[in-house]
DNA sequence: TCGTTAACCAAACAATCGCTTGCCTAAGGG
DNA sequence: CCCTTAGGCAAGCGATTGTTTGGTTAACGA
């Protein structure tokens, strides 16, 4: 029976100025955040992952809710950043653009580092306290999607369309393995299968 | 401050013999284990919801484990049988029969009984401890979509398109509001945009 | 009628949770 | 040189968690 609250460090930390392991810490907390889930992961699980004690994050951060809020942010600001990314490669026609911006959403979700998975794995629901910051987050980045499939013009219902194109690219998140098909051949995949009927195909 | 262990149960319930809980326990733990995850639902939160006290469940359930996978087992054999349903009135036409099937997925995981949504809901990585034996029973179910897939004949990578599918199937239980499009709708519009090409439409 | 048992309740258990408090240490600024 | 402060650690707080234990009651079979 162990009476130690947190489990060690294993080497003693540098204790210095300047050595702020703010960053550390989220990045484990995306992780496990990605990986777990908000409730099953617990404060001493985030930082005992760098070596910290459990009490030694709420010099960095309020609360666990905060740092959720700020993977949630970290999360969209890199989502954002990867699709602009592959949007200023692609041509300007619409369908280019959407293939483009699906490109870099699979990206994202893709990335190691995890803090856009934990959008995908974290709901609102799965957090009552910050259902609405978290959903008004969500919104912000998914009505730019409305623009993308807006300008297709196609006659279908754009809502539809533009939920099941994201459900498909996050459930990347799920059956992808290390060393699959690049995200660029996964929206391929995807816009193809909108644009070329499978019945008559050669 | 309240010390009282249990939230009250607002009837007297009777205590006769025949008439066991267990299903009624189960429906409520569905329903949460759907709503709010494994983790945040608790276990005196779906006792008291059909007025039983928490240690009560132990005379049903040997562990909250236990009860997850009473309700995935369920949750399963709903979904198969929504499909069978659906599958006898559709035409024996590949096509048809996935589009059936699909109907009857998706019919299963609007169903209020939310044992269906369970399943979509948590993980296998949700409950570590019962990894594999959820990820046995929901590869059960998920290779039946093979041959669905498989009898189409279509070129393209069938295990892609079957993730694909279900995924968008399994979406609709995040925006799907009630007095929305049926099922059935759902599943033409699907499988509508995979047989006919979305730029060259009337 | 009487013992058995199905179906619970009441109360508490140890473990774990998010979080707080008090202290320490070493790097800076003046 | 000394005081301040960044960046932690150690220890514990109250609340909540899944689970256990020991009753209690009423329907049953013999």
């Amino acid at each position: 029976m162990e009476l130690i609250t947190d489990r060690p460090p294993s080497p003693s930390p540098a204790k210095t100025r300047g050595n702020n392991r703010a960053a550390a810490l989220l990045d484990a907390a995306a992780v496990l955040f990605a990986s777990q889930g908000y409730h099953r992961t617990t404060i001493r699980d985030i930082t005992s992952a760098i070596g910290m004690r459990s009490g030694s994050s709420y010099y960095h951060f309020a609360s666990k809710a905060e740092m959720l809020l700020a993977v949630y942010d970290e999360g969209i600001r890199r989502v954002q950043q990867s699709i602009e990314q592959a949007l200023a490669d692609a041509p300007a026609e619409p369908w280019a653009q959407l293939e483009a911006a699906l490109t870099g959403h699979i990206a994202a979700v893709l990335d190691p580092s995890a803090y856009a998975r934990t959008i995908v794995a974290v709901l609102p629901s799965d957090v009552p306290e910050l259902s609405d910051e978290i959903t008004a987050k969500r919104d912000a980045y998914e009505s730019q999607w409305r623009s993308f499939i807006g300008a297709l013009d196609a006659p279908v219902d754009p809502s539809l369309l533009r939920v099941f194109l994201l459900s498909a690219a996050n459930s990347t998140q799920v059956w992808y393995r290390e060393g699959g098909a690049p995200p660029a051949a996964i929206a391929r995949f995807i816009i193809d299968l909108l644009q070329n009927p499978l019945e008559a195909r050669t």
